[in-house]
DNA sequence: CCTACAATTCGCCATTTGGCAAAATATGAG
DNA sequence: CTCATATTTTGCCAAATGGCGAATTGTAGG
């Protein structure tokens, strides 16, 4: 049950929902990229990153100083995971803000020079 | 995103949860009948159901002094809906505390003389 | 009308949560 | 080694949340 309740609880803060939504548009993402997309300061991304992983929603994989996000939806993930996140991609992926979120997100990653992080 | 965020911060509480996997074993429960599972006040169970209700996962009917809630998974729920609800009762069904649940429900609603309500 | 009872609303309190800044940790570059 | 940068951890504060009891509302029965 604790871990269950990880999960909805996970689900229950729309920055966290945001940083899964962007997620499902663009495999992977570092912590700056989303800093700059939600505009927060990076202490609370983390925790809001911290939350998510220990919910099973997100793996990472560290690259250098870079520790990129990605959405835990491969097919070892738990089932009940994977099927969080079916839901709620399918259920806001047309909402405004989400897609607002993905245009910004674009630019973010295109980006002549990175404006977040150096990378 | 309003009303998405209602769906998932109403599945962010243990005692939320309980409710909708009782209500997912017997099509309909008033509220007396939910403060004896849970052992709760009832100005909380009604708290609790009320924004069940305002996130649109619980209808009510009500049969003289006393209120019923059931789930809002007919065919005319929202899809965002009805899908919640199959993924929360597929993924903790089979869990200890919900077994319990169930398990003492059954003792609530068959007991000679009704501990909880007087219907 | 008056009482009894189911349910909700209101007012309050303790705990949790989400936010930031500052300090700590880790890693690549010079 | 030393500095700069990415990330996390820690400490703190304001706001939100879950709980209860008391008061309120609505309905059935005497």
């Amino acid at each position: 049950m604790q871990q269950f309740m990880n999960l909805t609880k996970a689900l229950s803060d729309e920055n966290r929902v945001r940083i899964l939504l962007a997620l499902s548009a663009t495999d992977e993402l570092c912590v700056c990229h989303i800093n700059e997309l939600l505009a927060l300061a990076p202490s609370t991304v983390s925790k809001h990153l911290f939350l998510l992983k220990n919910a099973r929603l997100l793996t990472t994989r560290k690259d250098g100083r870079w520790i990129y996000y990605r959405l835990n939806n491969d097919a070892q993930a738990p089932g009940v995971v994977t099927e969080a996140l079916e839901w709620i991609v399918k259920a806001i992926s047309d909402i405004p803000v989400i897609r607002e979120d993905r245009r910004r997100l674009k630019e973010i990653l295109s980006a002549p020079i990175q404006s977040a992080c150096g990378k």
